[in-house]
DNA sequence: ATGCCAGGCACAGCCTGA
């Protein structure tokens, strides 16, 4: 008797140091099995990356490190990513590893780890809005693909009021600013779908609770890590949620890890 | 307005994150 097919899960997590959180990697895929998992801030350079012990535990990956901050992979289940762009186009200086782009399960899948921008007003907002633009241009082609897309990632950016516990105490992040959040309203207008908000319209979803201030234990969170879809791949969403679980572990990442399940 | 916590590196106090 045919078996209906499993969908498809996609998972986003900005995992805070790949070293120090490696068992909590691994208890994850074990526990979830995403077929795709997109990480940020590896923290590690590339040769420090812990290939054998992702890869026993049935995953292909494909990584870019760099000393100290940053870094980004894709994991794949039972398979190996086929990279297709290893940085953002559009300024050649940008030394940061931020970007990863690759064909995994019949998905083109861009991992990004949004720059921060904080303090703001200053070089490192400018820096995020500059990005961001950058992102704009290169996801114009991306969303317009006949091909299924999807640009997950860290955004460091609260789209709506709606995303954050109380945002009066963040009005002067860099995460709230106008400038970054209608740059995100731009990626949607271009036709990308945002997966939780539309799954959860009128339900506050968080993706990330700050460490200081007891964020965690209030659930003081903030949304801010993102999975979206271009029209062709939108079609085939299903479902999504947020792996709160693994927040609550020990020595926990500020992040949990977020996941849609897309029709095969 | 600032520090609050946490990881990484120069392994000792910084820098960065959000």
């Amino acid at each position: 008797m045919p078996r209906k097919k499993q969908p498809l899960r996609l998972a986003t997590f900005n995992i805070n140091g790949i070293r120090s959180r490696l068992p909590h990697l691994l208890q994850w895929l074990e526990r979830e099995r995403p077929d795709i998992a997109c990480l940020q801030e590896l923290k590690a350079r590339h040769e420090a990356f812990p290939r054998a012990e992702i890869e026993a535990a049935g995953y292909g990956a494909l990584w870019q490190g760099q000393v100290s901050w940053n870094g980004v992979a894709i994991l794949a289940r039972d398979s190996e990513p086929v990279e297709s762009r290893r940085r953002l186009p559009g300024e050649r200086e940008d030394e940061q590893a931020r970007y990863l782009e690759a064909a995994v399960h019949g998905i083109m899948v861009a991992c990004l780890y949004l720059p921060n921008g904080n303090p703001q007003p200053g070089p490192k907002f400018d820096y995020k809005l500059r990005w961001m633009d950058r992102l704009l241009r290169h996801a114009r082609s991306l969303v317009a693909s006949e091909h299924p897309v999807a640009m997950v990632g860290d955004y460091n950016v609260v789209p709506t009021d709606f995303d954050i516990y109380n945002p009066r105490s963040w009005r002067k992040d860099a995460l709230l600013q106008p400038e970054s959040r209608e740059r995100y309203a731009a990626l949607l207008a271009q036709g990308w779908t945002d997966s939780l908000r539309t799954l959860f319209p009128d339900e506050q979803v968080f993706t990330f609770w700050d460490y200081f201030r007891d964020h965690w234990p209030r659930n003081a969170g903030l949304r801010i890590d993102h999975l979206l879809l271009n029209p062709v791949l939108a079609k085939r969403l299903k479902a999504a949620g947020v792996d709160r679980w693994v927040r609550g572990l020990p020595k926990a990442s500020d992040h949990a890890p977020t996941w849609v399940e897309l029709a095969r």
